[in-house]
DNA sequence: AATTATTAGTTGCAATTGCAACAAGCAACT
DNA sequence: AGTTGCTTGTTGCAATTGCAACTAATAATT
């Protein structure tokens, strides 16, 4: 019985990480519908406008979706006005993306809206909690990327 | 110029949180087609496993995810026999969720995994930061969950 | 130099997702 | 009791996602 409650996973930091990404998307992709963006598409849009030039390869990286969503999403981008495209000038398998007019002036909506976010998730939070937190996530992101790209590559992980 | 750097989202945690959680679900995915699981399906099936008799909207509001969509993968558990369902006693409008013996054959190898990725995400963390980081995420976990819960049902929030 | 292996981007196919509308059931109001 | 409003689960439709296969380009090997 005390055993069955030590193992549930009420405190299991990698489900709050689920459930928090989850509801925040969510809530994301209803609020931006009204500057004509498509689900997920703020998550390209935001790394795209932060570092123009950015190659497909790094972008889809960066968000950690497959290469064919990553495709996909940014012809839609560049469909709508929000970003063009260009070929590598030394690697022509290569593509960088850049923001257009249009995305620049979207961006600091999307802006705007994750700094509310983070103020709701960081209500009560003292400041040293949210500067703590914030390192603890970092740490956490910088510790599993490898890993997606060694399963998303085809590795399997023993345990 | 320091301005900008100040205010580049590098250390946005609910970014970070967003990174972490898609690179985890897409390793999920990847590890569990060879228990039948399809995307997102481990989700469903961890909370009906530790919470048995769960309604679907309650299961829905667990993951925060779409009435629709939480309707079609508990649908596809319940075809695939991974579950049962079953109308409230009282309010025959709901339905409660039941795990089936496959689906408690197929909890533990899931927990196993999330126990992999939690000691990956938690490599270097002191005692201290583990604790800490569980704390904290809770926390968050709850501050945005009303939020999803307001948008979700129509809500528009000011910022 | 020629061949083989790897990489970046793309596309077909099928599954999943989410909005909107709907039906059935229950709650609240008149 | 009858009417109106709300809730739960479902379905149609269209968009998104991810696997697998493909092409073109580049890197590595022979």
């Amino acid at each position: 019985m005390i055993e069955s409650v030590m193992h549930m996973p009420g405190d299991d930091p990698l489900r709050a990480i689920g459930v928090i990404a989850k509801a925040l998307d969510g809530i994301a992709n209803i609020e931006f519908k009204q500057f004509d963006l498509t689900r997920g598409q703020y998550m390209y849009l935001s790394r795209i406008c932060e570092e123009p030039g950015l190659t497909q390869t790094q972008l889809g990286e960066r968000i950690k979706v497959d290469r064919a969503t990553a495709t996909r999403a940014i012809q839609q981008l560049e469909a709508h006005g929000f970003i063009r495209r260009e070929n590598d000038d030394q690697d022509r398998k290569q593509k960088h993306v850049w923001p257009t007019e249009k995305a620049n002036q979207v961006y600091p909506r999307i802006r705007a809206e994750n700094e509310h976010s983070t103020q709701i998730a960081l209500q009560g939070f003292s400041a040293t909690e949210q500067q703590q937190v914030k390192q603890l996530l970092l740490r956490m992101q910088q510790n599993v990327s490898d890993n997606w790209d060694f399963v998303k590559r085809g590795g399997v992980r023993k345990y």
